[in-house]
DNA sequence: CATTTTGAACCCCGTTTAAC
DNA sequence: GTTAAACGGGGTTCAAAATG
């Protein structure tokens, strides 16, 4: 059976995070994503935890069901932890995100973690001063089965390869332990294609997630497994043994939609490609500051081969836009207004699930349902690649575009007729 | 007037820089 | 030398402004 696994959301909990994320509603929406499996998220947060001991039920070995049986949606121990400490004379912060086999384990993991007095409670992501290798250790000790995959690998700020305060490599950020380290998230801004680039990540396998802060943004990225026996056990032994048969793709945003894509300067909207960074000294034109430098230029910096020479021993990978954005997209207005959401609705009612949409049902049979004909053609188009994307840059989103404004118009002059 | 877009605040803590 | 304040991130949320 083919299993849709996002591993990393976060709860209720965690800082700038919705309200609603609650694990009743998770899964629910989960269902209408087309989700299958979902992390727990969050933990290592003693309020998330006991909500997830009281709501949650073990369905296979490490997978959860909610107590109630009203949902199919798998849940997994998985959470993310932050670490800001002094590695090699530098101050570092990577994000990780721990996948636990068992409740029991991951109590240990929390009484271990209480005892160094983190504050566990201040946050659902909480900060940990707690050296990477170190910390990993200290996991292993408890379960040998928990691992850690980095997260969001490329970001600027909070990543093991980012530009502020992350490292050139895993050797340098994991020690002896780099063994362990066999997965890791390529995170919204970089793509498979970008990290085949690098001969040092031929031992690990990309994983996609959504780092979702909303129900809303739950399985923007995802992972496709088909799996017979579904447990905690199986899930990570494709990702170790890198498991063709069993790891079909990774669903992934375009990475120029990512926050981080290009290298720039939020404050006078200045962005550019790597390459012409340097040119200009590594500093904005404009206000003179330090650009912030984004994913390409990481992965620019740190590649040893084109990326097509690899491209067919790896997990392949698919490309979405969000539906909600190709409809505010067809529309021509903002993704948070009414009409895109009333028309959001109406489509999974009629065909299912956003990523059945977004994946495998005919333009045909999308069109039939959609309001607006362009939202059809839309789909079709992001499935072949062909749309044009501002790149995003120091934390500014980057912007679809599927239509030029000469198509739009001719499409509502044609429903005028 | 209703809807959509834009803008700023908020949460948290380790590090860095400024102030005492 | 010590303490305090500023800084930074992500994205939701709410308020204010802009649009039609």
């Amino acid at each position: 059976m083919r299993f849709i696994c996002d591993f990393h959301i976060h709860s209720k909990f965690s800082r700038a995070c919705s309200k609603e994320l609650e694990l009743p509603k998770i899964a629910k929406a989960c269902e209408r994503k087309g989700i299958n499996v979902v992390a727990t998220s969050d933990w290592t947060h003693p309020g998330w935890f006991k909500h997830i001991k009281e709501t949650l039920v073990e369905k296979e070995p490490g997978l959860f069901v909610l107590k109630d049986g009203s949902s199919p949606t798998r849940f997994i121990l998985t959470t993310e932890t932050s670490h800001v400490y002094k590695r090699g004379g530098q101050a570092r912060r990577v994000h990780l995100v721990v996948f636990a086999p068992s409740i029991e384990a991951v109590e240990k993991v929390n009484k271990k973690l209480e005892a160094r007095k983190f504050n566990l409670k201040a946050d659902g992501r909480p900060i940990l001063g707690f050296d990477c290798e170190n910390y990993y250790s200290l996991l292993k000790e408890i379960d040998e089965r928990i691992i850690i995959v980095p997260a969001h690998a490329w970001t600027p700020w909070f990543s093991v390869f980012g530009s502020k305060s992350g490292f050139d490599s895993l050797e340098e950020c994991f020690g002896k332990l780099t063994p362990e380290i066999f997965a890791i998230e390529t995170g919204l801004s970089s793509d498979p294609l970008m990290n085949w680039r690098l001969s040092a990540l031929d031992k690990v396998v990309l994983v996609s997630n959504s780092d979702a802060h909303s129900l809303d943004k739950l399985g923007r990225e995802a992972n496709v497994f088909e799996i017979e026996k579904l447990s905690y056990d199986e899930i990570v032994r494709i990702l170790r043994e890198q498991d063709k048969k069993r790891f079909l793709y990774t669903i992934e945003f375009f990475p120029e939609e990512g926050k981080y894509h290009f290298d720039g300067c939020a404050d006078c909207g200045f962005s550019c490609r790597s390459k012409e960074s340097k040119k200009y000294g590594g500093r904005c034109p404009k206000c003179k500051k330090l650009l912030t430098l984004g994913v390409e230029n990481r992965v620019d910096a740190l590649a040893d081969r084109e990326a097509e020479v690899v491209a067919q021993k790896k997990i392949p990978y698919k490309s979405i836009v969000p539906l909600k954005e190709i409809i505010a997209e067809a529309y021509g207005v903002g993704s948070a207004s009414k009409k895109i959401k009333t028309e959001y609705e109406d489509l999974i009612n009629n065909l299912g699930n956003e990523f059945s949409i977004l994946l495998d049902v005919s333009e045909q049979e999308i069109g039939k349902f959609a309001k607006q004909p362009l939202i059809a053609k839309a789909v079709t188009r992001m499935r072949s690649g062909k749309i044009d994307i501002k790149p995003g840059y120091d934390g500014v989103f980057g912007k679809i575009k599927i239509f030029s404004e000469a198509e739009r118009k001719k499409s509502v002059q044609s429903r005028l007729l």
